[in-house]
DNA sequence: AAACACTACAACCGCATATAA
DNA sequence: CTTATATGCGGTTGTAGTGTT
């Protein structure tokens, strides 16, 4: 049959931790490592705690390369970006962060960036419809987005669908702020579809035919999906709507100095510098992906190869 | 000084997936 | 192949510290 229990969770003790006991662990782990069995841990270690609580406290709090705040500007745009391309994948984006966990990246999420970026998102509708407006009133100039805001970080936040969570007071979170004013939108703003097939957000209403056409068009051209499931997207929930790329970011995190829109997935990219980006690109498609069969799909578009089997997406932090 | 509100973050909970028996 | 447990992860909660009234 199966393994052990994990612990009896009605005798172990739990709450913060006290420093003897982070001293237990920690000399107990440094010494004889975690032998790959956290359960086991705790009472070889003299601990009278869940090994799952001895594993987070480790991996969040007392290993020895662990950052604790002070986050810098760079790694504050790096989470937006992140955040804005895959959503609340928070060990993916941790792993982009030495010495930050998945649940320090979280918290600092939740208390602190996501009201920047809703306090930013804010100020750009504002200026959007202030734009409008001027525009209607015979102005002339098209309406840009952001014209007359910071480009700062975060000043793009619209997180994607499938990172929402269906609190609907939660602006930060909205699905309906990623739409809120797409005729404000540059025409030549690409869109970015990725895979989830867990979107929890209502999808937004079809656009007219003409509009489908041309945002297939925009699809195909910068080959952001599969293309076969590009083709598809106005109809397969799975491909949870579109998101709008204007962020400045990604390419920084890749590594890559000039970014055009289309370019995350190396399409566009010179070959020599795709070839030299290629590892960065395919640990971000391989977010993208959900099973080896879509990165196939996407491998026999002949746009990269397929994500590493350990790639990204599966590595701790 | 006390009461209340807010912030930051550690820890817990529950679910999905991997894996051992 | 099936079942039960281990592990990893994201969401949520609890609480200590700090600021404000």
């Amino acid at each position: 049959m199966g393994r052990a229990p994990c612990c009896d969770k009605t005798s172990v003790k739990r709450g913060p931790w006290s420093p003897e006991e982070d001293e237990l662990l920690r000399s107990y782990v440094q010494n004889h490592g975690t032998g790959g069995n956290w359960i086991a841990l705790p009472h070889k270690a003299g601990l009278n705690r869940c090994g799952k609580s001895c594993r987070l406290r480790w991996l969040n709090y007392l290993r020895p390369d662990i950052k604790h705040g002070g986050y810098t500007e760079q790694e504050d745009r790096i989470i937006c970006s992140l955040y804005n391309s895959i959503g609340s994948r928070w060990s993916i984006i941790a792993s982009k962060l030495p010495g930050r966990t998945d649940n320090d990246v979280k918290n600092y999420w939740n208390t602190k960036l996501k009201k920047k970026a809703v306090a930013m998102h804010s100020q750009q509708q504002q200026q959007e419809y202030y734009n409008h407006h001027q525009q209607q009133q015979g102005s002339g100039g098209r309406a840009r987005r952001g014209a007359g805001t910071p480009r700062s970080q975060c000043a793009s936040m619209q997180p994607s669908p499938a990172s929402t969570t269906a609190s609907a007071g939660d602006a930060a979170c909205s699905f309906g702020a990623m739409y809120s004013s797409p005729s404000t939108l540059p025409q030549a703003t690409a869109v970015l579809t990725r895979y989830d097939g867990a979107a929890t957000a209502p999808l937004p209403p079809p656009p007219p035919p003409q509009q489908q056409q041309q945002q297939a068009s925009s699809l195909a051209e910068f080959s952001h999906a599969p293309p076969q499931q590009a083709a598809a997207t106005t109809t397969i929930n799975s491909w949870a709507g579109g998101l709008a790329i204007d962020d400045m970011f990604l390419p920084e995190l890749l590594g890559v100095g000039d970014f055009l829109p289309g370019d995350i997935f190396g399409v566009g990219l010179a070959p020599q510098l795709q070839a030299d980006r290629a590892s960065s690109l395919q640990e971000l498609a391989a977010c993208y992906f959900p099973s080896a069969q879509a990165a196939e799909m996407w491998a026999a578009a002949d746009h990269v190869k397929p994500p590493p089997q350990a790639g990204l997406c599966h590595s701790l932090t």
